[in-house]
DNA sequence: TTGGGTGCAAACTATTTGCATTCGA
DNA sequence: TCGAATGCAAATAGTTTGCACCCAA
């Protein structure tokens, strides 16, 4: 399955040797928002974040959510995902897997399967280096 | 190629028969806007679009702009492109084919080559229809 | 004529930023 | 201690909406 190594993170203080094991200075509110995220595989956008972190009485302001995941996805921790026009969404789970994107309930979930094989990627234009490659499949399922 | 289908637009005629057929009532700033988009195949945010029509001195109001691209989009007229985070982009060519996002210049592309395909899609959740697949290749060349 | 379309400005939402305060090492 | 991190509020940017006016049929 796509997240057959992903390693979920529980206490405090895993979350804390996560963190400084990628270079990052490990503060509460950091270490709070690693645990929530790396509970398990799961997709989030920052305001979702926010509230399940205030929902445990760990309050982080919604700015430093936004700084911290930001400061993860730039350190390779998560993984953006730009399939909703309105927000952005993060992935604790960054082993390669693709995403549907449910048009009415607005949420993401992982493309079952995992066998996904994109055939035929093309020359890209001389000097181009490739970031990421991200299939969405849109569903509706009214 | 992947706009073989390309059907382009020059006149103001022949944007007002298009917009017709396909049921859209053209008034002045709908047949603008269509003849703007539909003169080859791009890749325009509503910003660029509005900026377009204002340099041509047709100017029309931001509001109308978003407005007739989300009415073009239901209509099938164009095809929203999601691969920014910070905004929409609309393509005028609806035939099947997929972007490179060049996260430097912000620029979107189309894939060359045209002959992208995706493999084993997977069984999806029971009931779902799929709206669209996107494939995106995000690039960066510095 | 008349209901849909447009323009403008105001409202909204997601995200970023400036700056004084607090905290980790 | 001291620079980095945080919080809050204000600023930004994209997009949507309310409402009076206008125009296509």
């Amino acid at each position: 399955m796509s997240h057959a190594n992903f390693k979920s993170i529980q206490t405090r203080t895993e979350a804390e040797t996560f963190l400084r094991d990628h270079g990052i200075t490990p503060t509460r509110q950091r270490i709070e928002v690693a645990r929530t995220l790396f509970a398990r595989p799961q997709h989030f956008s920052a305001d979702q974040v926010a509230a399940s972190l205030s929902s445990e009485g760990a309050a982080v302001s919604k700015a430093t959510v936004y700084n911290t995941l930001g400061l993860f996805v730039q350190k390779g921790l998560v993984r953006e995902i730009i399939a909703d026009p309105e927000r952005s969404f993060y992935d604790s789970n960054t082993t390669p897997h693709h995403h549907i994107f449910d048009l009415d309930s607005g949420e993401i979930e992982d493309l079952p399967g995992g066998d996904i094989r994109l055939a035929g990627i093309p020359e890209l234009p001389p000097g181009a280096r490739i970031e990421g490659v991200e299939v969405v499949i849109r569903i509706r399922r009214s």
